[in-house]
Parts: C-alpha cells; structure tokens; sequence
DNA sequence: GCAAAGCATTGACTTAGATCAAGCGCGAGA
DNA sequence: TCTCGCGCTTGATCTAAGTCAATGCTTTGC
C-alpha cells in the first residue's frame, strides 16, 4: 500500500502517450524543457488511495496511464463518485490546498506529478500551460453537468445505458475510431463503483445491467466484459437527445 | 420578450458592482481600458430565454444583476438544472461557439457583454482575464461536483436543505456576514425551478418545505421569504459533513 | 368586486428502486 | 484439492418519491 515514487523511470517527455492531450498540450520546446525539470512519476496499486478528501494536496499531476475515480463521502457512508479520471486526466487544483474529495486507483496508475506550489509559480511563465488547464477545467465542467442530468433525471435503465455509452464512447477515441455499430470493450469498474457513479445500490445495476442482456441491447462474454451489437440501440437506451453530446 | 441592447447604459468599470469579483476582478488599469472599449450592456426581463440550447452563442458575459438558470431538457421533457447564475459569475465559453445548454433569467437581468471572438483574442492579450476565468472555472467544477452529490445521493428532505443553505450562505456573503444563527432571505426560485434543480417533483418539494416547517427547521413569512431560526440545525438536516464546503 | 391565471398545497394511490437476505462462481492461498 | 472471500446475481418485501387530482391563495386585469 506504499505510493511509490518510481526514480528509475524518467520517461522523455517527447515519448510520452499523453504529450498531446495532457496539461503540456500546447507547450513549446522550451516550456516543456521547464516542466522536463520539475516533474517526477509515482505509480499507484490498484485499490490504493492516492489523495484523502481533507487532506494537504502537495502535488498535482497527469494520468499517465491506468483509472482513477473521484468521490465524496457523507458521514454515514454514502457515497457518490464525482468523476472518472483517465489517462491524459489532470488532478489536483492549483491555487487550492485541501482536497475536496477522495481520489482512489480503480487499476495500477501511472502519474506525472508536479509539486504544487512551484507548479503554480510555473503556470504564470509557461501561458500555454494555464491556457490548455482553462480548456480542459471547461471541458470536466460540461461532462459533470452532463453528468447532473444523468443522476437528477435519468432512470436506472437510462442511467446504466449512459454509462456504458460513456466508456464505449472513450474506448472508440482510444482506438481512433468512430463510435457506431458493434464494439466490445471491458467495464473498468466493479458493480459497486458503478453505483456510486450512478447514485443508484449494486443490486439496482446488477438487474439493469441482466435486464439489457436479456433484451438484446448488450451481451457479455465474462462480467466484465461487454459487447454491444449496436451503438445506436444503446444510445437510443439513455435517452440523450440524438446528437450525442461528448462526455469526458 | 424582445433581448434589450442598452445603448443608454454606460457603467463605468470602475463604478461597476461586480468589479472585484468577475473574471475582470485581476485586470489592471490598463487591461480594464481595453475591456471598457469592447463591452456592451444587456437587459432581460424575468421569464426571458437568454440562450437556448443548440445555438450558436455569439457572445459571452458576466451577470451584473439578476439570477439566470442554467438547465438541460430531454426531449421527452424532463429538465435538469445545472447551473444558478448569480451576480459576477461568467456566462458562456470562450472557444465554443454552441450552447450546450439553455440559459434563462429568473429575475430581471444586467449582464456586461462581449462578442465572443473579440474576447477569445483579448483573453491572450490579458493574462489576467485568462488567469481569473481559470479560477472561476475550477470554482464552478468544484461547485457542480458537491451538486453531483446532492442529486445522487441525498433524500428529498435533505436536498431542500441544502438548497436553502446554499440560499442562505449566498445572502449572508452579499450581506458580508458570516452565515450562522438566525437568518432571513426570499426564494428567488418558484417550487417548480426547486424542483428541477433539486431533481425532484415540485409537489415533493412543496411537501419537505412544509414537513420542514412543522419541524421547526425553518418558518416562512410567506411562500417565498424563509426565516431560518438557526443556521446550524438547517445544515444539519443538509447532512453535509460539519466542515461545510462553500458552493455558488 | 369578480374572473382568470399562476403558483402552491394537500390527499390518495402507484411504483421504481432500496433494503434485506440467500446463494452462485471463480480465483487465490493453505 | 479444498475452502475462503469477493464480486455478482436474484428473490421477496418495503418505502420514498412520483403521479394524478382536487382545491387554496395571490396577483392582475377588467
């Protein structure tokens, strides 16, 4: 359960999978010559909390590579994950201290970290930094306004078929293709997690998710792994108006 | 219903209300004098649509006075509100020409206007501008996620509360008092808006306000101006972790 | 002063999803 | 090989919130 900092690793930045949709997208040579100085990796185990809500954030960082989630938990246990947090995925907020919500390794991660307070001091000389952060920060506002719609007014069925037509969606862009027709792909999360994300028990999405088996919108080769015969069908399931606003 | 050009109005930025907190609360001097060259006022009378989803936005503001809603409708009809507007807070986005969501006054509205594509161009001149919009978006991010919270998890009784602590923490920094002990506001928001913000029904709404009454949680001197006798028990039936975490 | 229109409340009944509980299947460790 | 534990499924029952419907209270306009 140790976080690791990992000092044999010390990827280029040039090589790196995320160089062109992480924070450093549009930096130039120089700017990432300044972030090459600062950063360093860590690696989480999945299953490891990597950030306590309430806790002194001294670091921010890139999903390099593997799943995390956000969450919040009330007094009594309930909780609600916030946000799913996928490779190129930054976490952490300049200018704010404290966490607000727990940050958990769903798989083995990989991270490019920056110490906080230098990292800020960064942002001010490296514009396209601050510049691509802004963009991103507006992009997650969307998705978790999205996402509002989805736990206010969606039903179990809507909710679940959402999900799935996120993770299909993303999978899609991962093998830079269109999202249409067949696709298979592996659920990142368990039961549970995904009831947390949907505000919904596990029992709930264990029904819903036998229930789109059995009436054709999905089937699966194992429990975690899933095909959908077609995309349309599914989107058709979550009741997103058609044009099919992209989330995260 | 006709969206009012003001060409009347020319508020001096230094005269402005909302100067030290919307996304030109950083500018200097200098900055500010190009900003004052580009804005335009608009007004809108409450009930008015200021944007509908789906269309291009060929401008973006800051809310001078007034409170607009920001909402998602299905096409079956369900809405979900995603987002209250108030005084200072920054309406639309720089690089993105389509609303992804409708946006309409509550009350009679002010808003400091700027063409959209100017300000994109202006937002590189004026790091300051970028800089605070930047800190404004994390704002929102965070608030929209302890939303996310609320709607997934929370029972009715503890949604209306949390909305009426927002209400009154809101209030109590116009008033630039700190939020506690006996406190008084109107609703700006009809049941039905509640209940569109709150994901529910505006008949369970008006029920948990009555329920909430009879309790003791709150009195109402009419259906709209709430008198909280004591803060901390209305926080309480939020069932927020004690610390309160400042949303909107 | 009265009618009409909107908001709001309250009641009776229904239902989607939660809760409680039992049991399955499969990989990991003894 | 056995069994332990975890993730998952499924069933029976309960309940919070939704739905449908009637009625009340203000404000607005004649």
């Amino acid at each position: 359960m140790q976080a690791s900092t990992t000092p044999n690793l010390t990827l280029d930045c040039g090589d790196c999978p995320i160089r062109h949709n992480a924070v450093c997208a549009r930096c130039d040579e120089m700017e990432l010559a300044q972030l090459e100085k600062t950063k360093y990796y860590r690696s989480y185990q999945a299953g490891q909390t990597i950030v306590w809500s309430g806790d002194e954030m001294e670091f921010v960082a890139s999903v390099v590579s593997g799943i995390a989630t956000l969450s919040q938990t009330m007094e009594d246990g309930r909780t609600q994950m916030v946000g799913l947090m996928l490779p190129s995925d930054f976490v952490g907020r300049p200018g704010r201290a404290v966490a607000p919500y727990d940050v958990v390794a769903v798989s083995d991660m990989l991270m490019c970290c920056f110490r906080r307070k230098p990292f800020e001091e960064l942002m001010v000389k490296t514009p396209h930094v601050a510049q691509r952060l802004l963009e991103m920060t507006l992009d997650e506002l969307d998705s978790a306004r999205e996402w509002m719609l989805v736990l206010g007014r969606k039903t179990a069925r809507e909710k679940i078929a959402s999900l799935l037509t996120i993770i299909a969606r993303r999978n899609a862009s991962l093998n830079l293709s269109k999202p249409e027709g067949q696709m298979e792909f592996d659920l990142p999360l368990t039961r549970e997690a995904m009831a947390d994300y949907l505000g919904l028990t596990l029992e709930t999405v264990s029904r819903q998710v036998s229930a789109l088996k059995k009436d054709g919108v999905i089937e699966l080769k194992s429990k975690r792994h899933v095909i959908v015969p077609d995309f349309d069908r599914l989107v058709d399931e979550a009741g997103d108006d058609s044009d099919g606003g992209m989330l995260a």
